[in-house]
DNA sequence: CTTTACTTTGGGAACGCTCCCAAAGTTGGG
DNA sequence: CCCAACTTTGGGAGCGTTCCCAAAGTAAAG
């Protein structure tokens, strides 16, 4: 099925030149004759000729090709992070090949092998949940591919990374719902391998002490993040002797879904218990009642990551010092507290 | 920057054999002898060998990657739909390069192009609203590329096809709204050039002509999906003399922004406006009121697109008969109408 | 009219691998 | 003890490029 591919020898035969000619027109090269470049371009457009990338890979040893692994697909966060990293390469001119580990550390070590067997020139990640062996990822180190970490990040691992202020938007909306009148506050937080996780609790805390509500370790409750779990925890703080009256989660998708369950109880959202995410999903705006969160630039993180990572690639400097990128968030108060 | 990556030589080398066995050892070829194999196998991982894929790609000229191409990423439904493509891309050891057309035919068009340069073995695509000449895709047939069409098709390229039962699920919408007693049924559609608009509406018309409501042209409105639109268009409806008393959707976007802009207003959703969409993306379950929407397996789409992209690549026959498969759709009727 | 310099071209090696063919080694039946 | 048959290995060609070096052609300068 598979038809002859259009090589430049069948441009130089057709033409009677020789393939460096050709190979030369086709690139730009200076010392080419007009004559013999427009020859070559127009037969070239003719015959549908397509450069072989195997073979340019195979001699410069650049794919022109980034990957990229994110945890999950499924909410709108890291497909839209993804199209800021996709603009970002392709203005640069690299392909993305996408992975999702699915929340998986087998998985993300398969895709980082697949990245790795298809020659990506770099490699942008955020770790799963699960993630705390990154013998796969200093593998890249060791070969020379360059890693920026995005969002879930690796601290042990000198690279380039990019969060946001967690600490600070945790900080302004714990602070907005002592304003708002609460005094216990709740906090539904993700695994604590994660330094996201670490670092919005910092803020939670720090809150808290600023305004001197004292801290109840019962309020304070970790989760794996799997969504069906939220229900366990929603249930446990409704059913604790002294009730919350709001409660801080990690993300969107978990404030989305203790809402929901929330309000089957027909407690009021936000006069009996106030709820704020943290991400301004899509969705944030449009469920009833609309929730308070945190706005993070997602796709201006996908486009940092990725033009951190360009920046490794062309300068091969080995002194290079990793930076950290900390992109500012939000506070978007809505009906939810 | 880049080290020297580890070739097949240097594990020949090392141990005293020639690049042949190694490689035989390596794929699993059977005439080596097993205490070789097992040398080769220990040192390749000692010396993190990685296979080149560029050269293998070249002697092979098959790449083990699938393109898919999509008109946008920033709603569940195509990122959904990657999910199941990539699960069943990765099930079978194919890669895939994602990338999205904006809704441009111009990127669409140079998306089209790069998937060529990285020699996809095949490639998924759903088009953009624009697209009218396929001339980026057919050049994919002439040099052998298999294509398969998912969700938005191209009716005059003989290629495998994946759609669902548009025109069912839209009857059954309609068919819905008819018996909760509505009888001025307004239908805002997508650009008449997609196949899926011309389907859904086939099944409106269907739907009105069985129970004998009267088609007024008035009623019925395309438009090219630019969410910030829809305001115009609902305007549109609302103002009319005699005004609408439901409203079926293209798709669960376009019917959560009618919602939002009928709230808006004070009317009463489903009492003095039912709305319907068409898709059950996440979303859809989560707004007040909650949206009735005919739902599709997006997966499904995904998974079934790759499978007869595999197929094709796998017999090459030349006098393959290209299947269009349709998938079923289901009405859920939740509290729009 | 020769020498120098510059422009344009061709040929070959290399990239890392697979695959084919031939060679070497091993076993066993006559 | 020889030849056939089978197992295991090595060497070379080739995949489609790029890049380097040398060769040829052309123009300018002495």
């Amino acid at each position: 099925m598979k038809k002859h591919q259009t090589t430049i020898f069948d441009i130089a035969k057709e033409l009677g030149i020789s393939k460096s000619t050709v190979s030369r027109a086709l690139t730009g090269h200076p010392s080419v004759h007009e004559q013999t470049r427009d020859k070559v371009l127009k037969l070239a457009n003719q015959l549908e000729y397509q450069r072989n990338m195997f073979s340019i890979g195979l001699m410069k040893k650049a794919s022109h090709t980034l990957g990229i692994i994110v945890p999950e697909f499924s909410r709108s966060f890291f497909p839209q992070l993804i199209i800021g990293a996709q603009e970002r390469a392709k203005e640069a001119g690299y392909n993305l090949i996408i992975s999702q580990s699915d929340e998986s550390y087998e998985t993300e070590v398969s895709n980082a092998q697949v990245m790795l067997t298809h020659q990506v020139d770099g490699l942008l990640i955020s770790i799963t949940r699960e993630t705390n062996n990154f013998e796969h990822l200093k593998l890249f180190q060791r070969k020379g591919i360059p890693i920026v970490f995005f969002n879930r990040v690796c601290d042990e691992m000198i690279v380039p990374k990019v969060i946001v202020e967690d600490q600070e938007g945790a900080f302004a909306a714990v602070e907005h719902l002592i304003a708002r009148g609460k005094r216990r506050i709740a906090h539904l937080s993700g695994p604590e391998s994660l330094s996201i996780c670490k670092r919005r609790k910092a803020g939670y805390m720090t809150a808290l002490a600023k305004h001197q509500v004292p801290f109840d370790e019962d309020l304070l409750v970790h989760y794996d993040l799997a969504i069906n779990k939220v229900k366990i925890y929603v249930n446990y703080f409704l059913n604790l002797k002294e009730r919350p009256d709001a409660i801080f989660c990690i993300n969107d998708p978990t404030a989305i879904e203790a809402i929901r369950l929330i309000k089957e109880t027909g407690l009021r959202i936000p006069e009996d218990i106030a709820i704020i995410g943290f991400s301004n999903d899509f969705v944030s705006s449009l469920i009833e009642p609309s929730l308070t969160t945190v706005e993070q630039p997602i796709k201006e993180m996908g486009r940092t990551a990725t033009q951190l990572l360009l920046d490794q690639i062309d300068r091969d400097v080995a002194d290079w010092k990793a930076p950290t990128v900390v992109l500012k968030t939000k506070l978007i108060v809505r009906n939810s507290s």
